[in-house]
DNA sequence: ACTAACATGTAAAGCGTTACATGATTTA
DNA sequence: TAAATCATGTAACGCTTTACATGTTAGT
């Protein structure tokens, strides 16, 4: 049953954890964890292990998931598995179309560090931005492997895996965007620090 | 005087504020949040005012910044300005050095709806990437004003203003980038929609 | 037999926001 | 003289993480 309540509307992160399950399997939280994981963290990021156990509470108490144990065997563990009500496929579909979202959200640490060069040496910038290609290359190859996960293994029934994949492109090329602008940051590093052969003698007129 | 009982390690933010104090101007809670806007915002995001203020006190009991009021000519008004203290600078130093920054963060709204892609209409997934290639252009071009803004009053002594150029030229491409981004998912989105043309049969071959 | 990974949570604490309160200054 | 902006905070609240607790299963 619903706990009607709780009038407040639902943080995002609730709704992205609604999302896992709008595909229709029934999961548990430690599914969950893994698939966020495997989609959610390319674009949003991946709430930790003990939220997610709370936002299934949440969503259960709201009326938009329900839960049973599972026992394994012979064992005496028992798991909880989550699936989706109607409630709750109404809800996180009307969500999804009428609440607006919020502007995306950039949280750089390295480039936080950079912006405050006048405190590093030239080579600790250097060291970032090779680190931060590094990084985005890393995730640009997770995103590839996950989206041909997701292609070849189209499961049963279900939504059609589509824009999961479309999404995984977009990271593949956000990484890649993202490796490349670290290379362009190291170019206008050492323009800067140069100053004998400016910029714009660089590449311009034959 | 620096009050040493706390010894957890400050969050980023703290180093943020610092950050923008390390420019070595004397600035009020009200100049920090407007420098935030236009230099963090960009690649970090920009904390709320209360979190500016409760910020300053932190600096100034661990002795990282002093602060002094400052009465406007008749009036009645107290202003206090911050300005960071030795201590200050090199911890700030310190930080920047030594502290490996987490990786980069995103939370990207429109791309967890478009995720989401079997609740929407095909209609509502081309606003969505309409709004956000409107969004990253407008992001872009406040980030070349600024950058031009911060070049043209390079002010008196301080540290150059070198670096968060860099970073606003960083932050123009990423920009730029996004808007991209956004504008190659409506041509996928347009393919998987209709598949009497298949994307390889698109630009391949003469 | 031991270790790593699987699996499910609770508790405490801090991060960060929104709403609220207050008052001065400037502009229309 | 009304509204907008400048300016400085406090209080309440909720989001989120880290640390902790507990036990199972699978590999070596």
């Amino acid at each position: 049953m619903a706990d009607e309540t709780n009038r407040r509307p639902l943080p995002a992160t609730s709704w992205a954890v609604l999302g896992l399950l709008s595909f229709g399997e029934e999961l548990s939280g430690y599914d969950l964890k893994k698939r966020s994981d495997r989609s959610l963290r390319f674009f949003y990021w991946s709430p930790s292990f003990s939220q997610i156990y709370s936002e299934l509470k949440r969503l259960e108490r709201a009326g938009y998931a329900s839960s049973r144990t599972v026992a394994q065997e012979t064992g005496t563990r028992d798991k909880r598995v989550y699936r989706i009500t109607g409630t709750g496929m109404t809800a996180v579909r009307e969500w999804a179309r009428e609440t607006p979202p919020d502007p995306p959200v950039l949280k750089h640490g390295p480039m936080l560090r950079l912006w405050l060069g006048h405190l590093l040496e030239p080579e600790q910038m250097r060291e970032l931005l090779l680190q931060q290609q590094e990084f985005a290359e890393e995730m640009r190859l997770r995103a590839v492997a996950d989206k041909t996960d997701a292609q070849d293994g189209p499961s049963q029934d279900g939504p059609s895996s589509a824009y999961p994949a479309l999404t995984l492109k977009w990271a593949e090329r956000y990484y890649a965007s993202e490796r490349d602008l670290a290379a362009a940051m190291l170019e206008d590093l050492e323009d800067l620090e140069d100053p004998a052969v400016p910029p714009t003698a660089r590449g311009e007129q034959p």
